[in-house]
RNA sequence: CGGGGCGUGGUGUAACGGUAGCAUACAUGCUUUGGGAGCAUGCAGUUCGGGUUCAAAUCCCGGCGCCCCGACCA
């Protein structure tokens, strides 16, 4: 009976997979404790369980940039509508979702605030960054000497999507978007391929999801670029995600924006580019192929925290002598670089179990005053529900 | 942006045009503590703006927001 009842709780906070998944994505990520509802529609409030998410894919992929050359930059949030205009496919793809800053104050009228100062040219909130860059980079770019240019930049883009689901498609968003010049269409193409490669690489290795390289079609591709290629990870709905692209843009924007050099001619050369970005799309990735019906699952590589303690007591004694345990392992686990959360709130044991199960935690240790006097701990594998009666000495 | 549905404490829900109730969460206290504890007390609500009416959560109009379907998604 006390089942029936356990198990009606927790059907009530998760939908399972099979009777509405697209209401399980949203349960999953209201009980991971991962997003908010924001004032603004289709903007995201990423609560700090989920930005540690962020953080860790930031920490990872930045690491791997830089290790290629890569140096990070920072580019204005607004652009000019002219800038915009530059390069025709990119109009045509772009232009229908911006959001336009027109004004530049606020005047009160009846309690409201009007807005007052009309811009003489406006500017669009960057959907993406390749027309405001490659201004610069006209400036940047004389010789052949001054080639490959490597940047990227992490930042915040905003496109006026109508219909939004967290992560997946919002209308802000954050990403990091990586844009080099090349000197010849070799070097661009070997780059935009080495960095879907890379993207492939991370998806695989430090989030778990096996994804497929592949090249977007003619309709799909970015605009203004030549060819557009992606990985695309599959979800446990069967559908496919786009969780990363790299883009070849030939000379595409050079052409339009005059990124050009002298070359070893001392011939006029337009240079060949490349832009390649992922998003926090991708955390919605990891949720779809990894979580199941009791909640988040998170692969250790990027989980906040690996494991979670839970120590477990009933008077002040058994408190002692538990926490001087929790207080040896703490030190174990910090010898190996693990990351854990010490659950020493007070309170039962039961409810912070199912929490940590639904915030994804990769490994739980149950530690109270039987494994104390046992010499042992208890150890609960997230994914598979496993306990285990771990002793002191092959806990690690 | 088109079609449909829905807006009540933080969350989930109830109330014929006539006392806004329940659950949960939260706070405090006591008892508990190895898989969602119990009792007591407390805090907290009708999306916004108009209208109809003696009286509006309830009826009408409009705004805003959310969900679903479609179009769109570079």
């Amino acid at each position: 009976m006390s089942n029936d009842i356990s198990e009606k709780t927790i059907n009530s906070k998760i939908t399972t997979r099979a009777e509405d998944f697209s209401q399980w994505y949203l349960d999953v990520i209201r009980e991971g404790d991962l997003l908010e509802q924001s004032p603004v529609r289709g903007c995201m409030v990423i609560k700090p369980y989920g930005y540690a998410i962020w953080e860790r894919i930031q920490s990872i992929l930045d690491k791997k940039f830089k290790s290629l050359g890569v140096q990070n930059a920072y580019f204005p949030l607004l652009i000019p509508v002219s800038f915009l205009e530059k390069e025709a496919k990119h109009v045509e793809g772009f232009a229908k979702e911006c959001a336009v800053v027109t004004h530049h104050r606020l005047e009160e009228k009846d309690g409201k605030l009007i807005p007052a100062g009309e811009l003489d040219e406006p500017f669009v909130i960057r959907p993406t960054s390749e027309t405001i860059i490659y201004d610069t980079y006209s400036k940047w770019v004389h010789s052949y000497r001054d080639l490959p240019i490597l940047i990227n930049q992490w930042c915040n883009v905003m496109r006026w999507e109508l219909r939004t689901r967290p992560f997946l498609r919002t209308v802000e968003f954050l990403w990091q978007e990586g844009h080099t010049v090349h000197e010849t269409k070799e070097g661009a193409d070997k780059n935009a391929l080495e960095m879907i490669e890379v993207y492939k690489n991370f998806a695989e290795e430090y989030l778990a999801i096996s994804a497929v390289k592949g090249i977007k079609t003619e309709p799909e591709k970015f605009a203004g670029a030549d060819y557009t290629t992606t990985i695309e990870a599959m979800m446990q709905d069967g559908k496919a995600l786009q969780a990363g692209t790299s883009h070849m843009l030939g000379q595409n924007f050079s052409k339009s924006f005059e990124v050009a050099f002298s070359d070893r001619n001392q011939q006029k050369q337009y240079a060949w580019q490349t832009s390649w970005g992922v998003s926090t799309r991708i955390i919605g990735a990891l949720i779809m192929s990894h979580s199941d019906d009791k909640g988040l699952v998170l692969p250790p590589k990027v989980a906040q925290f690996q494991v979670v303690i839970i120590p477990i007591w009933g008077n002040d004694e058994e408190k002692a002598s538990v926490f001087d345990k929790v207080a040896k392992i703490k030190k174990e686990l910090e010898a190996e670089n693990i990351t854990y959360k010490i659950d020493d709130r007070d309170g039962r044991p039961g409810p912070k179990f199912f929490e940590w199960e639904r915030k994804g935690v990769p490994l739980r240790i149950e530690i109270g005053p039987k494994d104390v006097a046992k010499n042992s701990v208890v150890v609960v594998e997230r994914l598979q529900g496993k306990k285990d009666f771990v002793a002191d000495e092959n806990l690690i």
